[in-house]
DNA sequence: TGAATGCTTTGATGTAGGTCAAAAGGGGTG
DNA sequence: CACCCCTTTTGACCTACATCAAAGCATTCA
């Protein structure tokens, strides 16, 4: 049990734009987020970049880093952010010591997969609409999950993160919501966010397409 | 040694079309692709699937279903292929024992989640044609990889399923070929394909967006 | 071998979302 | 407190891709 602790030991803050890696960056600790709010940045060589991911407490980043040695995206605080670091040499030490660890870690591997896939069938069969429902939707869960409220919160990320997100631009995203509140499904006010119907989102999703 | 042997003992031979595993399946075992060649595919709650990726020898297939104990894609032979059972608990209880070995695995999980940013970059940003050149420069590097042609290879797979994989229609692919064929990139013939201007091909990503 | 079926190509037309533009709203900073 | 700059909203127009349709080819299975 010491030897966890010393596992997840070394804390490090991060003010709102500050980046906690880069692509190139080479692997040295995973990050677990304690508090805050942060993306991740996938890039092409071309310069393009696009946001692969949004993360808030609990979340671990830097597994991308594992396979080459060296990151492959962008981490970027999107508020003042709390991570705690975990040496990935000590990780794998121990986790071969304690069958539990190890497992635990290739859910978490496995989980982002899966998470993957999801992005993908987004992004490659939804409507506009139905991607920022399914986003919100997410969220939603997410800061449920953490004991937040699942209705109301606020969105760290501006419309063109999101839009990055969901592979729309800006605009589209700022249309879709204004819509949504048309429809009574949300109220949005800037960064604050209200699920008034959390029901019909989910319905909306899936019935877009013929 | 002999352990590791063990490992990958049992064969499985499936027939095109069959099926190695579905969504919901209990994981028992992870497969490593020793020829032919196969489809994963990504489903959501409405029905809507989506081909997450294509897989060749060398392959291993089953990863998404670590986090939950079950699968969450299915996974389809397009080809006559056989595949090696590795029991998912031995592998975890031999990479204990074998440190190279669970480097090796957190590697290949780790080598997923990049490739999976790789598709959210394509299908976030990039335009048809792009993503159709992106589609064949990786094919063609993955059977290069393997020993075979860079430039001449036979497709797999249908031009349906090539679009589920790039988030186009079928009839999008076809005019991309032809329109590839025209301008002396490659020579498609049905299922063949010749790359006889890999260079331009590469190109052609990235310059197509303003 | 030949009929059946599934795949592919190509053309004509429609539309969701992108692009361009302008104005308004907020929040951070000096 | 006031300024500046970044973000957001909204409108008008445009384009890349989807959709619909029909014909032409392969591959398969009897």
């Amino acid at each position: 049990m010491a030897r966890v602790d010393r596992l997840v030991n070394h804390r490090r803050k991060l003010r709102r734009g500050e980046h906690l890696y880069r692509a190139g960056n080479p692997l040295a600790v995973l990050y677990a987020i304690r508090s805050g709010f942060m993306k991740t940045c996938a890039l092409h060589d071309d310069g393009r970049e696009q946001v692969a991911g949004f993360h808030m407490m609990g979340d671990l980043l830097g597994l991308d880093a594992i396979s080459s040695g060296r990151h492959m995206c962008d981490a970027v605080a999107l508020e003042d952010s709390e991570v705690c670091e975990i040496p990935f040499a000590y990780l794998e030490q121990l986790s071969r010591e304690l069958p539990s660890l190890q497992h635990q870690l290739h859910r978490i591997m496995s989980r982002e997969i899966v998470r993957d896939y999801g992005v993908m069938l987004l992004l490659g069969t939804m409507k506009a609409e139905e991607r920022l429902a399914a986003f919100l939707l997410n969220l939603s869960q997410r800061f449920a999950a953490r004991g937040y409220s699942a209705t109301e919160f606020n969105l760290r990320m501006t419309r063109e993160e999101i839009g990055s997100y969901l592979g729309l631009k800006l605009e589209t995203i700022s249309r879709a919501f204004s819509r949504f509140q048309q429809d009574n499904l949300i109220e949005v006010r800037h960064k604050h966010v209200r699920i008034r119907d959390p029901e019909r989102l989910r319905l909306l999703i899936g019935q877009q397409c013929p």
